[in-house]
DNA sequence: TATTAAAATGATTCTTACTATCAATTGACA
DNA sequence: TGTCAATTGATAGTAAGAATCATTTTAATA
């Protein structure tokens, strides 16, 4: 279950050769676990170890990287796609908190949707491969600062 | 709880005016309860009603209405905002099915989110007021196609 | 109803995330 | 190593949405 060792046979699967390139990016998302890069963060890392790099190839790479489920896009409504190393193995998205005073954004670890998944499934006959789900609300530091006696 | 008595109360409230052009757009979302309207769609049905009308005060509306919590924002990731009319009362989105082979959307019309809200509240002091679940997957449709005789 | 200040509009330009194009380059396999 | 399809980088193009600003309209007053 390791990525290094699968990412190229992952890519000869479906036609697609291994680059430098495509090595490098899949290297800064590794690099930056946690985080949500948008495509031109990602651009601005992968340049320090891959200086010839265009942009054109980190969005086209980062589409491969999503189409092959080693990466899940992630979008926060500000205008631009970003992206987290996937968490391989499981098949869907993880969820996030997004503070709606703050704006940060917190990992959820637990799943807890399969309970849900199945009345989905059986109320609409929809087959659930995956989700995508946020929170919005007020993150336990904002909350503090509004009630500071509580 | 009808909007339409209280869209102008509710723009007082925050400073705002009524206007002919606010309350076509308005109408053109009360009249298509069910669609996932982008802008520019919401731009060619409210000009039948008020030609005069120009595309950045829809852009500028359909954000208001928005603000208001009188209709919600969807993004089903083909690069452009939706809207549909919120459920009024309600205070959280419904949820969206969409099959990823026909691309038809689905409304999941139960939240059933609350236990897991309550979990997230606990485990990560977040106080959750809103949320967005999209689940992905095969409709029934296409799934009858996909095996016939099953 | 007339006055007035603030808010809103429409036309237009601008921004920017992302895509398309294409000649030159590179990787995988024989 | 040679071949060829896949890939790349540079650049131009696209389109959703934001910003600007002179003109118009709304709503609260007199």
């Amino acid at each position: 279950m390791n990525i290094n060792n699968t990412f190229k046979d992952m890519l000869k699967e479906k036609g697609y050769k291994l680059t430098t390139q495509r090595r490098a990016v899949l290297d800064v998302l590794q690099n930056h676990i946690g985080d949500h890069l948008t495509t031109e963060e990602i651009y601005q890392y992968v340049k320090l170890q891959c200086p010839e790099i265009g942009l054109a190839t980190v969005y086209r790479t980062v589409q491969l990287l999503e189409e092959l489920k080693i990466i899940d896009r992630l979008t926060f409504d500000d205008g631009c796609n970003r992206y987290e190393l996937g968490t391989f193995g499981e098949d869907h998205h993880h969820h996030h908190l997004i503070c709606d005073f703050c704006g940060q954004i917190f990992e959820v670890e637990e799943d807890l949707m399969d309970a849900i998944e199945i009345q989905v499934e059986k109320k609409y006959k929809f087959q659930v491969t995956n989700h995508k789900v946020k929170f919005y609300g007020i993150c336990h530091q904002c909350h503090a600062k509004k009630h500071p006696t509580s």
